[in-house]
DNA sequence: TAAATACTGAACCATATGGTTCAGTATATT
DNA sequence: AATATACTGAACCATATGGTTCAGTATTTA
């Protein structure tokens, strides 16, 4: 059997998957953040940003700090180069696939077969 | 010219995000499979399987074709490009972070103060 | 024609997600 | 001291996820 560990790269293409998560890390790109500040951005409330940043911090994507009653979240030293890792190597697996013949000739195959399915 | 409409990144990364998924996608770089096939590789029943391919096909990350009985699995065209992208663009972000001064800075401050949170 | 194979669909389950509100606590500010 | 600010935590809600079983349908194969 087959099997594929690595619990960081499940965490951070998670914490990729939603818009508003990755708006932040756009916005952390062009400068740190209170959690209000970025609940603002985002129009959502308090405690919805948190949760997101929450998100963030357990993939080690963003880091907080909290300083009197302000916390202030940053880009996580981690980075993304696992993640870059792993989807380059992959990229050249769908690339090898299309260099293939049978590529070729199982598109020609596909007059009159069932191509989507359900 | 054929145009291929890369579905948001929401769908790849949460695709991306499971790792039954990202075993998949690195068995069919190796070949193409039938579901039931990668359902004994991954020890898993065939819907059980039969899901992630959903998964995966809606994120346009696999195509299947049906040819009589049997459904075929395969890396889909438009490959991980869009991600790719995606990645490398916001991997500047964080570098950049990291060379700023007022990074070292608060490093320096962060002793004594709540680092971690609740 | 009968039986085996490969998939499909519906229903169910436990848990996670993305959001909210409401009620706190801790820290400034006046 | 009183008020405002910034966050925290619990509870709730609707929907999604990752898996299952069970009951089909369609297509080989014997």
């Amino acid at each position: 059997m087959v099997q594929y560990i690595s619990p960081p790269l499940d965490l951070s293409f998670a914490a990729l998957s939603d818009p508003t998560r990755r708006g932040i890390i756009d916005q952390l790109g062009r400068g740190d953040a209170s959690i209000t500040r970025l609940a603002d951005m985002f129009q959502m409330t308090l405690t919805g940003m948190k949760k997101h940043i929450q998100v963030l911090e357990r993939a080690g994507l963003v880091v907080t700090q909290k300083v009197g009653r302000v916390r202030t979240c940053k880009l996580g030293k981690r980075g993304l180069k696992a993640e870059a890792e792993w989807i380059e190597a992959h990229r050249k697996l769908f690339e090898a696939r299309f260099d293939a013949l049978d590529e070729i000739i199982s598109e020609m195959k596909q007059e009159g077969s069932d191509e989507s399915g359900s």
